[in-house]
DNA sequence: CATGAATGAGAGTTCATTCAT
DNA sequence: AATGAATGAACTCTCATTCAT
């Protein structure tokens, strides 16, 4: 028998996508039951979940298409080629911190890799997230490079190894907590690693 | 009643742990079934698995302490100090590029990625090893610092930005199969990222 | 909130029995969900099914016995005692067939059988119905025989011989589809088997 | 834990199919849990069937081909050429009517009309075995009629009508459970039945 | 050692039914 | 009258695990 009627009906999708986040990263989406998920969400009951997603996996990829494919990880450096490189990276990589400072997109993150191991169509969306993000900023230093302000190399190339090797080392703080990373301040991080990247990449 | 005679029994168990990697690689330690990892394992019987491993989960921790524990990825430059970064650190990147190469190191880095999302215990040995791996690498620039070969900084930090943004990279080429990566030869990343690290690096 | 205005209440109820019939005929009742009632029923909603009806069980019921038990399958036979068995017979034969060329009366043949073989009350009301039609005809042939027009025989009996022939090799056709049966005109079958019995009854 | 070992495994899944028809001729296919399918087979844990079959309809199916397919419901007048319908028909009544003595018989017919009503599939097979009846027996007619003993008209349609007036009339006793019908013996049926058709069919 | 039949717990999913609106 | 969100019970099916053989 029905009881609560429950918050206006807009909100349940996401509160259940909510729910569905923190439960799919903390137990992989194989390892976490619509109870788990009817719970996080609020505690309702797991056959209300199939009135607003067909599956469990169709709530799996809702939650990617809503929170991922617009958008991706937006880059706020389509209009600043007039700055310097010293400038924007650093204020990059500080934007990126900002971003994984948010307890849903390391959900989301976690998700994301958990599932991309084994699915090719997460994959798909996972590189076409990451190309979006690395196409801005390789056209942002093909500018600067342009501009003789960095020396001439494959721009996507170095953009991909300025990328990796600043969420890489912070995947591992965050995400792996790793003790020694952590015994890092972030901002001691960013200068290392922009750094040797600034300085690398010098005319 | 017993069947087939089968190898001398010694080779039984890793014959399982053969079979469970390929199986959990391909569809994670959930969606892995003791029938799929006892086929896997050259068709045997899924009960068999029970005779050389308490459970499922005991075969996938002996799984990660057969392979990850011991040695870990070891990396033989422990005495190359006397070599200069330039001639090191290429051979390094070439030396983690063929270990990639082995289908056995892909799967297993797969199960670890893919369960270390959720497992504190396999993030705590990944941690181990890569930073056993770190270690060493830090070690080996912590000497060329000394040496004046490298400007003076944190050598860990530096050894984790390099690894970061090569291992990054040729994860995105072999684990993503992201195409953009792919369309670039093994050589020209190696080439860029070891290039502006070691330029960044420079005294 | 109310939506469509709809039809003079009047008709909902039956509006919700024609799509339940329908359904009922094709998936079972059992295979039936009120969603399928609903939208067969003109598109309203499975929770008004139950202002009209305590359950879908008595959903059930009130068809059959909104279809059924009101007049049955009504046999005009009733007055024909002075015309012979080889005019009335061949009569009844093509009304019945007439009858059978309406879907409603398909399905609802449908939902009986299909009903019938696990629901005593079901079948009950089937027999009741058959033995409706069966006294008619039994009554007319029970005359037949008094004028001398048929040889004496059990009239019940006889009745339920002719009606058996006719309906059976017409269920063959119209609701197994079988081909062979669908080779020959209905006129072909109806001759053939009225004559055999007309014969057969021959003082 | 697994415990009871169980007959030898040949006859599990005959048990299984034994309670299968049991409960779907009670229940219907969609009726019948695989709890009760168990139960029903001896008490085996419903995880079991699906050792055996693929899936509950898979066990459905399995129960037609194992029971009808092969051999449908045999008809042994192939050799009675020789024998007069006054001869042949009355025995082949009684035959049906032994068959039709048997619990497992009446089961097979009950769950094959009450799927039949809704699965082409199984209409097809009715169809089909009806049919290897009615060949025999409409060649056996046509044979006789050959011979002058019955008066020429369609073999089939008069097989048809013969076994539709007494497979209907019986069906009524035995499956409806009809009250008027069960108050006539079994041997008056028939002799009234076979009478009329045989007289119906004389030269 | 090895098998495979067997169990039982629990997963995802469906759906009749209810009720606030 | 009518809707549709919500529930909970029950169902089919899967699978790790056990154990007689």
């Amino acid at each position: 028998m029905p009881r609560r009627p429950g918050p206006p009906t807009e909100d349940r999708r996401n509160q259940i996508l909510e729910g569905a986040l923190k439960v799919f990263a903390e137990k992989g989406f194989k390892g976490a039951t619509n109870k788990n998920i009817a719970d996080a969400a609020g505690g309702i009951s797991p056959g209300l979940i199939y009135w607003y997603f067909k599956s469990k996996e169709d709530l799996l990829f809702a939650l990617i298409e809503q929170r991922v494919a617009p958008g991706g990880f937006p880059v706020p450096i389509e209009h600043m080629q007039a700055f310097p490189p010293e400038q924007v990276l650093p204020m990059l990589a500080h934007y990126g911190l900002s971003r994984l400072d948010n307890q849903d997109t390391i959900n989301l993150f976690k998700v994301f890799v958990g599932e991309a191991v084994y699915s090719e169509h997460i994959r798909a969306i996972a590189n076409d997230s990451i190309n979006r993000l690395l196409d801005t900023l390789s056209r942002y230093l093909a500018a600067q490079m342009e501009q003789g302000r960095l020396r001439r190399d494959d721009p996507l190339l170095c953009a991909q190894t300025f990328l990796a090797s600043l969420m890489a080392t912070l995947i591992r703080r965050r995400f792996f907590s790793d003790a020694k990373m952590l015994s890092y301040p972030v901002d001691e991080i960013v200068h290392t690693v922009v750094g040797i990247f600034l300085r690398g990449m010098q005319p």
